[in-house]
DNA sequence: CTGCCTGCAAACTCTTTGCACGAAT
DNA sequence: ATTCGTGCAAAGAGTTTGCAGGCAG
């Protein structure tokens, strides 16, 4: 999906729940969905300025835009329990069920598609009388590389 | 696994780790171990001083001791991203597979066991070059009966 | 007696919020 | 014109840390 698709997406979906379409919001749409990695609210903040000098962006807005865009689902938000939240775009669209790793060598998140989880998760809350309506399968891993030639060749 | 054979081997674990076995850290740990439920480090603070009163225990020592703890394999640190850690007595021992089911109605923290999960973090890391050291299945659902009677029957 | 451990309080990180101004509808 | 959104700065939650004194080994 293209930036200029999916901020017409996000515009829409604003409409749609009443909220105003506002140059802050786009400008930290558009940045939040230029980036190729994962990256925090901080980073989009730094981005967002360094993108659209003109339109000024405060990180209370930042703070404030990111859930409305979560709940889009052109964002999809990452929590690895690191105290700090990450997020991504959400290209393909649609609900994906992924798994994350993260390399405790090189810090990287790494996400691969886990189309077993759906089925993980009902067979785990089925036998609490539960009925799962998210969930996470989080990996965290060495680098098999980094332990033999103490580099990441993910990070060169 | 009891209170005092817990102890006895967290101080084995402490006197390996060339740690001083102190008043505090003990009554910190007795505290941990007897907790029937997750809690957190500020749950474990006030009933730790309310278990030994006449042992003087602050909130820097909490924190500093339960990562101690957690690295001796007594105590499961549990993440559910929602900004504070939870902790809870590992009383079975040994590094098991376990998946974390919260109720977003009765807001507990139920935990079972996932055997699965190992195959699948193998599965996912090998195709990464890595090597998995833990894994963490983590589901949020509804619970059933509260959505049809407007009560939790585990919260009474 | 040596140096790790402790308590206290301040600092720190990430995120949220109150308020008055400014902009979208 | 009205109301929602914004920026700023302060507050908030949870956790960490610097320092002077205390206790374990």
């Amino acid at each position: 999906m293209t930036i200029p698709a999916a901020r017409e997406k996000f515009e829409t979906f604003l409409a749609r729940k009443g909220l105003r379409v506002t140059k802050p919001r786009l400008a930290i749409f558009d940045a939040a969905f230029a980036q190729a990695d994962h990256f925090t609210a901080e980073q989009l903040l730094d981005y967002a300025r360094a993108r659209t000098p003109k339109v000024k962006i405060s990180r209370a807005t930042v703070y404030r835009t990111l859930p409305v865009m979560t709940e889009s689902a052109l964002l999809r938000e990452v929590d690895i329990g690191t105290g700090e939240k990450f997020y991504r775009p959400n290209r393909e669209g649609g609900d994906q069920q992924v798994a994350q790793v993260v390399c405790v060598d090189c810090n990287r998140i790494f996400e691969i598609s886990a189309p077993f989880m759906g089925w993980y998760g009902n067979t785990v809350s089925s036998k609490l009388g539960l009925t799962p309506v998210s969930q996470r399968l989080q990996v965290s891993a060495t680098c098999d590389i980094f332990r033999r030639t103490g580099g990441c060749p993910r990070r060169g």
